[in-house]
RNA sequence: GCUCCCGUGGCGGAAUUGGUAGACGCAGCUGACUUAAAAUCAGCCGCCUUUGGCUUGUGGGUUCGAGUCCCACCGGGAGUACCA
């Protein structure tokens, strides 16, 4: 290859600008060369361990230690990138380059998550079908992604639509609906509980181990029942299963969504429209079962604390008890299972709490007791009445009405009585909409002298307040500060007033006085299990994970129905079950508050893709297809394993493969746990994917088709490029790069025009609708690829947010620019370098920046690296002759983030083989260190005098030299205190 | 309300276990080169009342020494919300 090729600019012969200068006009023609040649050359082809990945191009896996960098992969939207999409991209490709010049084996592709709402909402928009648009789509991202220099192994490409891809996802499904979770069996690993075939529950029901639910008492064997009655059984074990409680129903979106798809006021994630809840048959996937071993993980990953935290609150684990409380009632008397974190606090249970759809309701008397207090009554001649009435206006309320009413109580007695099974108390039992159905057990033994709600609700219904806790004595504080005021809510107590000795308890007497609270729990729940009211249990805040969509866009499930209405798994050789044609995809939406309006599934708009004939083992019969589709988290959940293997057509993935990618030894780097060794991308992913993808992982794992608990070992949270956006005095948006800047007002403020009017500067996201978008294109044609990769990596830490400031990119290029200088001539285009040995100064900043930078890319901080090659780079430009034996590791260095002109300067140095495999740069050790150090000498921490000394200075001896150098001030007299902590600081407390 | 994270020059940001605050870049200023400009190169560049003093959101504390540790407050961001 020619250097003229790319180094001549066609205008530099008119204007003055030197011929071989690097700009973006070279830039470009540099970086389509190297792309071109990477592609060819299959630079980036990992190698498999076996397979037909195994081909001549890639170097073999012998050995080589393996090192999987990954990103969470994009939805190919119809907008293409802007600039702040690929930050986590570049680090992860930084990453990538510098692993594989370590030696190891990189993994690092990418594919498309392709199916589900942004796809399908762009096909809607332009009228065309989805995977239409959807492939232009990815044609577009790709472009731009390989634009950049993304070392991808672009072998392991896919999308989650590639029907190769969708039946394995299928297969996924088809594993959990034949799983049930077996809470007693003990796992390869030591733990209790695991995911099972269904078939070892069946084997437990037959053989009469385990009862079968609903009918112990009918006598009837597991084969005496009937196909359906069997099926329904099952059904509430499977680990996906139909669900029949209710669901969120999303009218304004035309489809129901997972809790984790909800806001917190109520309303979808996606387009913000109201939710409902509705008794729906909706596909459901059991990750309750999975609530504790999702939680206890986390401590075997390296995960940012945050997003721990936020899996750990989302999952929402509480360690408590159950109670059972007997209630009068006219029919003869009902049991009230409450739950409570606080068992300590039975004693200080003054009433009881129903939510107001719980079943008890049904039990109330016809008229309210004798001597009701009016307050109690809500004004309604019986408890029926007002029950029916407060019911109705709790369920109009929307979640968002909730929250803002929080804190003030409503409620309404029920006209019943509850026993405290401790101390015998008859207690007044009421429904209020601050106890939630959907948690715990809908029930509450109130105590309002230790919990807020309780304590306001007793206030306004005017019910006693005991306390039976009190603040510690050395705390300072004291339970008078809290009479007749506020709860005692803290855990850091002593417990009070809670003994058996005065009640009318039955069973063994119980005294919890003076103790602990933690203490106090203990004892307590050993109290209720002995006298058989009660148990120590765990609750979850996480519900099962609503895993139908009525949608077109996504996977099919691999089930049908029979005439009778029994599900079928269709076997794997009917894999994949493929999309139909049908009339219209989009969905079918709906008034967004029209809470009764039904689901209709677009796919059911194909009758005869519905409605089939199929042999499933008993001769030809008429089933129906579910005619719901996946939501698009599934092709997410497992798509990081494909990469491994993504040709197989007989297994999701190869075991030796995984083993040797991803297994328990695959990496020292990640321990035992084993997993995707870095996983890069957005925190708004926490408890969606994340806790997903975990879950299915770990029910794969119990399975044994994989053999590590975790997914991904390291997690890292890349930040958000923000931006500014501009408007003028109406309000309306202005193209932000058409604005100029003015001098700073009065208060110091920079100012703005527009075209001569004033703009105002505003900080945000980057978004065309606010006029600021920069893309990627944009970048490459006025810079070039890498000085867009070296701005974005040289912005700062990658896992902080921070704007894009145009006028910054700059700098990045007029680095590469000296860097080309140092090896080019401008003019001649001829190659400068010197083979002299550098100098002594120029081998010890070399060495240093080499072990400096080392460690820096270690820690995933390009941006200081990059600082710091800058620094030797500046030195070199300063030499009479830029020496090869430096300027070689620099470019070595610099070629993660800037990989295009470095291949250009190293293949121009004279290497034959690109610089991907090349061997990073080892720090020569005589060389690293300084030769002197400054020591600074200071007088009560104030600097009052600089050294240079031998970093191996003696203590004694710098001591000394410290002494006299600040001797005027400490005016002969000896210093109360000297701290020597050489070679760098002495510090001086002087007599007073 | 609760929980977590973050506050450093005009701007983006540096600063091992507490040890010279402001690396590197942008912007700005001076000079060289140039008819001139751009580019490039060499310098300067926290603030003030400049032999010195002050300075990491504010106020305290611990320490010989605090951007870093502790307490309180102010400001910004994120998560969560009647979860018993």
């Amino acid at each position: 290859m020619s250097d003229n090729e790319q180094g001549a600019d066609s205008s530099a012969n008119i204007s003055s600008v030197p011929a071989y200068r690097y700009n973006a006009k070279m830039a470009q023609g540099i970086e389509e060369k190297w792309q071109k040649t990477w592609d060819e050359k299959g630079t980036f082809w990992a190698a498999n361990v076996k397979g037909d990945l195994t081909d001549g191009k890639g170097r073999h896996a012998d050995g080589r230690t393996p090192y999987f960098a990954m990103d969470m992969f994009p939805y190919p939207s119809g907008k293409g990138l802007h600039v702040g999409h690929p930050l986590g991209y570049l680090a992860t490709d930084v990453v990538s380059r510098y692993h594989r010049m370590k030696g190891e084996n990189v993994l690092h592709a990418m594919g498309y998550d392709a199916f589900g709402l942004p796809a399908e909402q762009y096909a809607v928009q332009t009228g065309q079908h989805p995977r239409v648009t959807t492939e232009a789509n990815i044609a577009n991202m790709r472009r731009q992604l390989h634009r950049m220099g993304l070392s991808f192994d672009n072998r392991r490409t896919f999308a989650t639509i590639d029907p190769g891809y969708m039946r394995w996802t299928q297969w996924i499904f088809s594993r959990i609906y034949d799983a049930w979770y077996d809470s007693d069996f003990v796992r390869p690993d030591g733990g209790k509980g695991s995911a099972r075939h269904i078939d070892t529950l069946i084997d437990q029901f037959r053989s009469g181990k385990r009862a079968i639910p609903g009918f112990e008492d009918s006598g009837k064997s597991w084969d005496q029942l009937t196909e359906a009655e069997q099926a329904d059984v099952l059904n509430d074990f499977r680990l996906a299963y139909i669900s029949k409680s209710p669901v969120n129903w999303c009218p304004g979106l035309g489809t129901v969504l997972a809790n984790e798809e909800v806001t917190a006021e109520g309303k979808s994630e996606r387009g913000n429209f109201p939710v409902f809840q509705r008794e729906l048959r909706q596909w459901s996937m059991r990750i309750t079962a999975y609530g504790h071993r999702l939680i206890e993980d986390l401590d075997i990953i390296d995960w940012p604390q945050k997003v721990k935290l936020m899996q750990r609150n989302w999952i929402g684990e509480s360690h408590g008890a159950s109670v059972h409380f007997k209630v009068e009632t006219p029919d003869g008397g009902q049991d009230m299972e409450i739950y409570t974190t606080r068992p300590d606090t039975l004693f200080g249970t003054t009433f009881a709490v129903v939510s107001p759809e719980h079943d008890l309701l049904q039990h109330v008397p016809a008229a309210w007791p004798e001597n009701t207090p009016e307050s109690w009554k809500g004004g309604y001649a019986t408890p029926a009445e007002g029950i029916k009435a407060y019911r109705l206006a709790a369920e109009s309320k929307t979640a968002q009405d909730r929250v803002d009413e929080a804190g003030e109580k409503t409620g309404l007695f029920t006209g019943l009585y509850a026993t405290n099974p401790i101390t015998g108390d008859k207690l007044p039992l009421f429904t209020a909409d601050y106890v939630l159905m959907d948690y715990g057990t809908g029930a509450i033994m109130a105590v309002p002298g230790g919990d807020q709600r309780d304590y306001d609700f007793a206030k306004k219904f005017d019910l006693l307040v005991i306390y039976t806790v009190k603040p510690l004595p050395d705390s300072g504080d004291d339970l008078a500060n809290y009479e007749g005021k506020a709860p005692f809510v803290s855990h850091d107590g002593i417990v009070i007033n809670s003994s058996t000795e005065h009640t009318q308890a039955k069973g063994d007497a119980l005294n919890l006085n003076g103790l602990r609270v933690n203490d106090a729990i203990d004892k307590v729940n050993q109290w209720l299990e002995a006298a058989g009211v009660g148990k120590g249990t765990v609750s979850y805040r996480l519900r099962d994970w609503l895993f139908s969509r009525q949608r077109y866009w996504g996977e099919p499930f691999p089930i049908v129905y029979g005439e009778d209405g029994v599900p079928h798994l269709l076997p794997d050789s009917m894999l994949p079950i493929n999309l139909p044609d049908v009339p219209d995809y989009s969905p079918k939406t709906f008034d967004p508050m029209d809470a009764e309006s039904n689901p209709e599934a677009p796919l059911s708009r194909n009758e005869d893709w519905v409605k089939v004939t199929l042999d499933l083992g008993d001769g030809p019969k008429t089933y129906y297809r579910d005619t719901n589709t996946m939501p698009n988290w599934a092709g997410s959940c497992w798509y990081y394993m494909r990469y491994l293997d993504p040709n197989d057509t007989e297994h999701m993935v190869d075991s030796d493969e995984y083993e040797y990618w991803m297994g328990p030894n695959h990496n020292k780097e990640s321990g035992k746990t084993g997993g995707v060794d870095l996983y890069v991308g957005g925190v708004e992913h926490a408890v969606l994917h994340l806790l997903y993808s975990r879950f299915w992982h770990k029910i794969l794992f119990d399975l044994g088709y994989v053999d590590t608990p975790e997914p991904f070992y390291k997690l890292f949270n890349q930040g958000m490029i923000q931006a500014y956006a501009y408007t003028d005095d109406r309000g309306q948006y202005v193209p932000a790069a058409e604005v100029e800047g003015g001098p700073a007002d009065k208060s110091g403020e920079p100012t703005f025009t527009w075209h001569g009017q004033p703009a105002f500067r505003e900080f945000g996201k980057m978004g065309k609708s606010l006029k600021n978008i920069i893309t990627p294109d944009d970048m490459y044609a006025r810079y070039g690829a890498d000085t867009f990769r070296l701005y974005e990596m040289s912005m700062g830490p990658l896992d902080e947010s921070r704007p894009w400031n145009d006028r910054n990119v700059v700098g990045g290029m007029r680095f590469l620019q000296r860097l080309w200088r140092n090896v080019v001539d401008e003019n001649t285009g001829e190659v400068t370098v010197s083979d002299v040995e550098p100098d002594a100064k120029t081998l010890k900043l070399l060495n240093n920046t080499i072990a400096a930078v080392t460690e820096e890319m270690e820690h995933m901080r390009p941006n200081t690296s990059i600082a710091k090659l800058i620094v030797l780079n500046n030195h070199l430009t300063g030499l009479k002759a830029v020496p090869r034996a430096a300027v070689e590791p620099l470019i070595l260095m610099l070629s993660p983030i800037a990989p295009h002109i470095c291949e250009e300067l190293w293949s121009k140095l004279g290497h034959a083989e690109s610089l991907a495999h090349e061997p990073w740069p080892k720090a020569d050790e005589r060389y690293v260190g300084e030769e002197s150090v400054t020591a600074v000498v200071q007088i009560k921490g104030k600097v009052r005098a600089k050294l240079e000394v031998s970093p191996s200075i003696e203590p004694n001896e710098l001591k000394d030299m410290a002494l006299k150098a600040v001797a005027d001030r400490l005016g002969g007299k000896e210093p109360r205190k000297v701290i020597v902590k050489a070679p760098k600081i002495v510090s001086i407390v002087p007599a007073e």
